[in-house]
DNA sequence: ACCATTAGGTGGTCAGACCAGTGAAGGAAG
DNA sequence: CTTCCTTCACTGGTCTGACCACCTAATGGT
């Protein structure tokens, strides 16, 4: 009675919704889709995977949630630029209910924040530092875009993830508060001599008041 | 032709997979739905609630992919501890299949283990030290345990769980090479001195040497 | 008292149907 | 010819009903 099961493919066995995902996925790389292309609708990919829709649907909205792509009904589904998630507004009206996490957050978001700048210090090219310097002597300074170009030049394709996914939580309930001027001067400073200790050391000064206290000026 | 819409209710207007996401949400807040308590099923919630069973199981599954919730089949769906970020662990998922992001990854574990070494010595009490004493005596060292007193030292638990997300993924295809002993005793020393300096630069002394040399993989 | 069987509930999946937007093809009017 | 509008095919959104596989607990025979 109990050996019924076994249907004939020995591995697998996950779910459906599972494979289907990564499935998704990997066709999306091979396939060398840019952001902005389009990809094949929901009955075409059931029908191609030999998935049903509901299937299909599922493991395209948990593309969703991650950002990798945008939904646009009547439409089609498209690749996505990396970097806005939806899922964040999401989750921060979860974590705003506990207050414990919001302070791990920010302090997490703060640390994650300081070992980027610490490898861009390293691998940072000489376009970064002209690139940052472009931005720093613009005012007011886009602190989006300096920051930006920081994660860029840091070269850790999953630290940058993390960082925007803190990041987003972040914002979504707590406005950050622009380091003064001297602060950009001085971590441009120190991401152009190559000096990681420096720029910890001035991501520290700037950031202490802030974590600790509360409010403070701007 | 073009006022022929307006179903009754004016505003709203939203995604029904949205709607139902929010009703469930916040229904498990009003039944005061403790970790481990069983959700209503997907039929019933279907019914309940006045939309289509695959509405619903949108809904779930978005709050199986926050980490709110736990599917067992043939089983039910149960309320979960909150704080278990399963986005981190798509997001792992998606990045391993990328030589890159190997690399990538085992970067970010140690830079993460840094960080919380540094947390450590702020934040570690007497205790700590004392558990931190006894497992480096026992020799051979219990590296895991060591590492797992560390992490709870440091007393920021979403920079924990991204750490054991990390560590679970870089273990299951990178071995994990251990200190030598001095290296542990460097530690520790530096874990009772409180001297955060100290304990970054053991632990980049003793593992770096492997993430900045190689020329990104291959 | 024990254990195998059974029945009902639950999530997992699929297929089909219909609705509601979108955009392009195609025809009518200018 | 151009312009405008209708039409139609296609897409995502939703609902329904039907199975399946799985788990639990009640059932019933030994």
């Amino acid at each position: 009675m109990k050996e019924a099961k076994e249907r004939g493919h020995g591995i697998k066995e996950e779910n459906v919704y599972a494979e289907t995902l990564k499935h998704i996925h990997r066709m999306m790389a091979e396939d060398n889709l840019a952001p902005g292309d389009k990809l094949p609708s929901e009955r075409e990919l059931a029908e191609r995977l030999g998935v049903g829709r509901s299937s299909v649907r599922e493991a395209l909205r948990a593309l969703e949630f991650l950002g990798l792509i945008e939904t646009r009904r009547g439409e089609g589904r498209y690749r996505r630029e990396v970097g806005s998630h939806q899922l964040i507004d999401l989750l921060a009206m979860f974590l705003l209910e506990n207050e414990r996490a919001k302070a791990d957050l920010a302090e997490t978001k703060r640390l994650i924040e300081r070992l980027l700048l610490e490898l861009a210090c390293r691998r940072r090219s000489a376009e970064d530092v002209n690139e940052l310097k472009k931005i720093v002597r613009q005012k007011p300074i886009d602190f989006a875009r300096f920051f930006e170009t920081v994660v860029e030049a840091a070269g850790n394709v999953l630290l940058a993830r993390i960082w925007r996914v803190l990041s987003g939580f972040a914002a979504s309930f707590a406005p950050e508060p622009p380091l003064a001027d001297a602060g950009y001067e001085q971590l441009l400073a120190a991401l152009e001599r190559q000096d990681p200790a420096e720029a910890a050391a001035v991501w520290e000064a700037n950031g202490l008041r802030r974590c600790r206290n509360g409010p403070d000026i701007v």
